[in-house]
RNA sequence: GGCAUCGUGGCCGAGUGGCUAGGCGCCGGUCUGCAAAACCGUUUACUCCGGUUCGAAUCCGGACGAUGCCUCCA
């Protein structure tokens, strides 16, 4: 029996505004797409978040035993700087800085975010295609936009017709905006654009001679509009029409308004079902972006090589702080609210290592199985992590209390706790715990062994200034030393 | 200017028309040679002004403020 036919799930559709039951087009089977990044530099941390939140809409989706196929792309075509009709591409230009071919611009940062996804042990998607390695396919739906007459050729380029299709489509229904108070507000000098309209949006643009990164197609040598490269992989892997559609808010329009017309003019079918826009991290108030500056990077973090946090976090920590937080809500990142959230973590992490010591009674002081059923209820409802992380220290909290023999658990609620909690912290929440077991390390803790070990005698002996000065001096290199009623231990 | 989202206690951050979020911090307790750690307990709230309602922080209207999008962006 599959999960999902007991767990009703709900989700935001950011296109009716509204919470809805989810259902598949196909019992059983999901497909999902996600706006994956455009690799010309390093993956920073707010584009981090995006993928982990819909790693977790992909981890619960397969906990609920649903078979998903999860698409991501990789966009690494050079898309122009601007909307200008000349202007650089952002991978030809870092190619030109660092003196390299554009493809290694694009195989560098692939692989730094593919190795950052993986410390933050995000599931690998299940297709991961390229922009450039769908050229042919994007081609194709330009052809067939043109022939469908929502498209005009010029000098080379195409551009699709959104006033065209506006008159028998609606052009907007995701955004919520009117084409009506677009065109008003649109008051811009106007250059020597090849567009009949300023809000239509290219789905080819011929290259100008320096532009390295250009494919031949019917109209000139040149490289397909941004938009494009995702309804054509989408098309491709998961259909004209399929369940769930995600990416960060910043893309919902133009990028995902476009989409949707796209589909609608290749092939007149609304393509997707469910739209999940996920929420910006911000860094002082504002949304981190690679071009201002005001942007952390994952390493950083990690090694706490930055000006902004005041000692490196784990990409684990990291993570449930991201996580405490709803997908659909802005998040601000700052080095108070990661280290309240490390202190939970770890309290958390602390009380279920006592469930493999814990003892068993006759009866069980806590209803486990309405425990179990608000995790997923919290889940149910939009993938609400924070509730589900509140249920989940309730947890702890009653594991302590059974420990200290406040409380107590049947062997079979035992069970059924265990269970749930490892399905949810490492299944669907993907929290893992680091294990740094390398020789320096092992020499470290052995060295401070030696030393709680000294200290020890010190204090049997009631020498406390010898063993306070090992406990201070040691706090004073960085190292905490904790007295527990079955000895001592430290941590960094 | 247009579109959208939001405004919760010392901080972070959920949620609901009447009933506990949760985490961190503070404070108190247990423990300790003392402390720290750990564990337990506890405290403060819903931007402002109207309206609907028996009752609203929660619904509606307005004001103020914040953020995102309207150009590439997760």
């Amino acid at each position: 029996m599959k999960l999902f036919k007991n767990q009703k799930l709900t989700l935001y559709n950011s296109f009716s505004k509204k919470k809805e039951i989810f259902t598949p087009i196909h019992d059983g089977f999901i497909g999902m797409y996600v706006c994956g990044p455009t690799v010309y530099s390093n993956v920073h941390l707010g584009n981090c978040r995006t993928f982990l939140s819909f790693d977790l809409v992909f981890r619960y989706l397969k906990h609920l035993g649903y078979k998903v196929r999860y698409v991501r792309n990789i966009t690494d075509a050079g898309h122009l700087e601007n909307d200008a009709d000349s202007g650089e591409d952002r991978i030809a230009k870092k190619a030109r800085s660092e003196k390299i071919e554009p493809m290694e611009v694009v195989q560098n940062y692939t692989i730094d975010f593919h190795q950052t996804m993986e410390k933050f042990n995000a599931l690998p998607p299940s297709i991961e295609p390229t922009a450039t390695g769908h050229i042919i396919e994007q081609i194709g739906i330009i052809q067939e936009i043109l022939k469908n007459g929502f498209a005009y050729e010029k000098n080379g380029s195409v551009y699709f017709d959104v006033l065209k299709f506006n008159e028998t489509h609606h052009y907007g229904k995701l955004s919520g905006r009117n084409l009506e108070d677009m065109i008003a507000n649109s008051r811009e000098l106007e250059g020597q654009s090849d567009k009949k309209n300023p809000q239509d949006f290219a789905l080819w643009k011929k290259a100008e001679p320096k532009h390295i990164m250009r494919w031949p197609s019917p109209w000139s040598d040149g490289f397909p509009g941004w938009h494009l490269e995702c309804t054509a992989m989408s098309t491709k892997y998961l259909g004209e029409h399929f369940d769930i559609h995600g990416g960060g808010m910043d893309l919902k329009f133009p990028h995902h308004e476009c989409e949707i017309a796209q589909s609608e003019a290749f092939c007149n079918q609304n393509p997707v079902n469910y739209w999940m826009h996920a929420n910006m991290l911000t860094l002082n108030g504002q949304k981190m972006a690679k071009s201002t500056g005001n942007n952390i990077l994952p390493n950083e973090l990690f090694t706490g090589d930055n000006t902004i946090l005041s000692k490196p976090f784990s990409p684990t920590v990291t993570k449930f702080f991201m996580y405490q937080a709803h997908y659909r809500s802005i998040l601000d990142f700052s080095s108070d609210a990661l280290e309240a959230a490390e202190k939970g973590y770890n309290r958390m992490k602390e009380a279920f290592k006592n469930l493999n010591t814990l003892p068993t009674g006759k009866d069980s002081t806590m209803d486990i199985s309405a425990w179990k059923q608000s995790c997923y209820d919290a889940m149910n409802d939009d993938f609400n992590s924070p509730i589900l992380i509140a249920q989940l220290f309730e947890a702890a909290k009653f594991i302590n209390s059974v420990k200290d023999g406040k409380a107590s658990i049947t062997p079979s609620d035992l069970e059924i706790l265990k269970t749930a909690i490892h399905s949810f912290v490492f299944e669907v929440l993907g929290l893992q715990e680091e294990s740094i077991s390398d020789t320096n390390s092992t020499k470290l803790s052995d060295t401070v062994a030696l030393l709680i070990n000294l200290r020890k005698e010190a204090r049997e002996n009631k020498d406390f200034a010898t063993s306070d000065k090992i406990r201070d001096e040691l706090t004073a290199i960085g190292i905490q030393l904790k007295d527990g009623k079955d000895g001592t231990t430290f941590s960094l």
